[in-house]
DNA sequence: TGACCTCGAGCTCC
DNA sequence: CTCGAGGTCA
């Protein structure tokens, strides 16, 4: 029999003791049709194997009867890794721009900054929803969309409505990753629009939304009748796929018969790059879809390893966007907001305008000095553009049309939330309210804890954590671990279903692995990735708390700053408090079982120059040992790969004294360290 | 059924 | 920052 949820434990044998009962209870109703349970009892048990798996998508069985019940099996939106991570790109706005990039291209492959012989492949960028395609032997075993990069939502059935998908590619053996760009036609979605339209059905604000709405339909046979489409750019992992160019690429991909653009075109050299891009910007209007620039890829596959990635995006492809859309407004008021830390956040409210689809009312003014450059008065008309198609930004007042009684405006000297005196410390451009116990504060740090990226509790948003606060049942994230079915569903907005999902929810956050907890701390200069470093580091939540600012600094990443700030902030009797009460709550993080071998922790690595493998096959490789690798040679690197025609790097490294080894030598020194 | 909430998509700026 | 979808509550 199961427990009431609250006592639930989120462990692999529990979860998978639930599953065995919840495929018991299906034997029993569907093949045997006698029941052995009410069917609110068993939906709360699907309910609370399905919070199990949101909570470790590791556990997951590809049968898991979460995923089949009610009605037709739905392995929609289930989070999967991508095999290779799906990056973003740099950005530039003009042919100057475009020139820098190609230079720090160069450089990146040891040429002369000035030289100008690259080929590459121009294609149209498609403002949609990139998706990524895996195929294993040839079949095609899932489509998710590019979520952070390295997780995205599966979405395979949603895709498979798109015309010209192969399930099955015959003659190809291992792992396959196809890369598209899912959109709406500009033609579709003003069918829909005008079908909404008739029908009195709210309409769609702009293509690429209407994709994205589309595509996270729960039954595919909705995102069908919205005609997606898509076309396809790139591979992932391409085992056994004959192709040396990104010309090749696509021409491989039409001839499997994927989708592909016919604006493709491959050139040479920086004046025909830029000659591309002014064509297709002529062009803009007509075609089918909406298109936010350009993007020029260096053509060969070997130089694109070669040149490598940044931690952001790749150095051998960049994004050139067409000129963006300005937009004259009038700033109506500026609030401040207080964040998690106490910072003051100043939001400018404008006046309502449709900028590339969708109306801007709001943009963020980050903090005093940059309302002071910009000269910001109450009453301004400004002009207002998307930057990257999405975050509203204020480039300028239209000073002629200033009103003559705007006054400059004058940032607050006392916290707007909770009154107390605000500070700005020399050298730093931020605000902050120095109360702790201000009720913005609170709230904010509440959020950040729940968090995606920090504990991840599913179903608790802004408005229960604002009543969790007012009425006292709540004042930190600690006191979020006593509450019980009832008091939450004595909320408003709020039954019972509800409080049993936050309550699971809450059960299933317990055992998160230990980088959550650190990170839903909410200390100052530690996120995601430093949060991981520690946690990687120190192992358990004990060494951490023992752990001497030099021991913090000693990990790798973290410099001095950040050392002191997690001690400091580790030191804090309110912090210890909270932390012993997390715990007497029941809160056990998961210790790091270092997944990734430890053999070459502490070391980091730079790779120059040409070596025999791709570039990120052998990052991969140290990563995977616990070693770091890093763009640039500085005294903490411990040893430099070079490999042929290493350049400036190799200089630097024989300055600085840092070791030196070529191929040979990384094969020597991985034995000798059992890797 | 409508109203409300939460989430994920686009992914820049500080 | 804004949008659309899906889930829950009333």
């Amino acid at each position: 029999m199961s427990q009431p949820a609250s006592q639930v434990s989120a462990t692999l044998e529990h979860y998978l003791a639930l599953r065995a009962e919840i495929e018991r209870h299906n034997r029993a109703y569907y093949e045997l049709d006698a029941p052995e349970i009410p069917d609110d009892e068993y939906d709360r048990l699907v309910r609370e194997l399905r919070a199990l798996e949101a909570a470790h998508p590791e556990w997951v069985a590809e049968n898991s009867p979460a995923q089949t019940v009610g009605g037709a099996p739905s392995s929609a939106f289930l989070p999967v890794e991508h095999p290779t991570p799906m990056t973003s790109l740099d950005n530039v706005f003009s042919d100057e721009e475009l020139a820098e990039w190609q230079e720090k291209l160069a450089r990146a492959l040891n040429l002369p900054p000035d030289h100008d012989g690259f080929t590459y492949t121009g294609e149209l960028k498609i403002d949609g929803l990139s998706v990524n395609l895996y195929y294993v032997d040839g079949v095609l075993q899932w489509a998710a969309t590019r979520g952070n990069g390295r997780v995205g939502e599966m979405v395979t059935e949603q895709v498979l409505t798109i015309p010209g998908i192969p399930r099955a590619l015959p003659g190809l053996t291992g792992e396959l990753e196809v890369r598209g760009e899912v959109y709406l036609s500009r033609a579709d979605f003003a069918a829909f629009n005008a079908r909404a339209e008739e029908l009195g059905l709210p309409l769609l604000k702009n293509p690429r939304n209407g994709a994205a709405g589309a595509l996270r339909q729960k039954d595919p046979e909705v995102t069908r009748t919205r005609h997606l489409k898509a076309l396809f750019y790139s591979l992932g992992k391409h085992d056994g796929v004959p192709v040396r160019t990104q010309g090749e690429v696509l021409a491989w991909l039409a001839e499997q018969g994927f989708p592909t653009s016919r604006y493709s075109e491959t050139f040479t050299g920086l004046q025909a790059a830029a000659d591309y891009h002014r064509r297709m910007t002529a062009q803009r209007a007509q075609f089918e879809f909406d298109a936010d620039g350009t993007v020029l890829k260096l053509d060969s596959l070997a130089l694109q390893a070669e040149a490598g990635s940044t931690s952001r995006a790749p150095r051998w492809a960049v994004a050139y966007k067409f000129p963006v859309e300005e937009v004259e407004t009038v700033l109506e008021s500026i609030t401040v907001n207080v964040g998690r830390t106490g910072k003051l956040a100043p939001l400018a409210h404008l006046s309502p305008r449709l900028i590339e689809g969708s109306t801007v009312s709001k943009a963020t003014l980050h903090n005093e000095d940059y309302i002071r450059d910009l000269d910001l008065r109450i009453g301004d008309t400004v002009v207002v553009r998307k930057s990257g198609g999405v975050i509203p930004q204020i480039m300028r007042v239209v000073l002629e049309k200033r009103p003559p009684d705007a006054a400059p405006y004058r940032f607050p000297t006392h916290c707007p939330e909770c009154g107390h005196e605000v500070v700005r410390a020399e050298g730093d451009a931020n605000t902050y309210c120095p109360n702790p116990a201000c009720p913005a504060q609170q709230f904010e740090r509440l959020r950040y804890f729940v968090s995606r990226g920090a504990m991840d509790v599913r179903g608790v948003g802004e408005k229960l954590i604002e009543q969790l606060l007012a009425t006292g049942l709540v004042h930190d994230a600690a006191d979020l671990y006593q509450l019980t079915a009832e008091q939450l569903a004595s909320l408003e907005r709020s039954g019972e279903k509800k409080a049993a999902n936050i309550l699971a929810q809450l059960e299933a956050s317990k055992t998160r692995p230990l980088w959550r907890l650190i990170n839903a701390l909410g200390i100052n200069h530690v996120g995601e990735r430093n949060a991981q470093a520690l946690a990687r580091a120190f192992g358990t939540l004990d060494a951490l708390l023992a752990a001497t600012p030099e021991s913090i600094e000693a990990v790798p990443g973290l410099g001095r700053t950040i050392a002191q700030s997690v001690s400091a902030a580790l030191a804090d009797p309110s912090m210890q408090d909270l932390i012993r009460r997390l715990r007497e709550r029941g809160l056990k993080p998961v210790e790091e079982t270092a997944p990734r071998g430890d053999a070459l922790a502490g070391l980091s690595f730079v790779l120059t120059g040409t070596l025999s493998r791709p570039r990120d096959e052998i990052k991969a490789r140290l990563e995977s040992a616990g070693a770091r690798v890093t763009g640039s040679v500085t005294k903490k690197t411990s040893y430099l790969i070079a490999g042929e025609e290493a350049g400036s790097k190799l200089d630097r490294a024989r300055e600085l004294g840092i070791p030196v080894l070529d191929e040979a030598g990384l094969g020597a020194l991985l034995e000798e360290r059992g890797v």
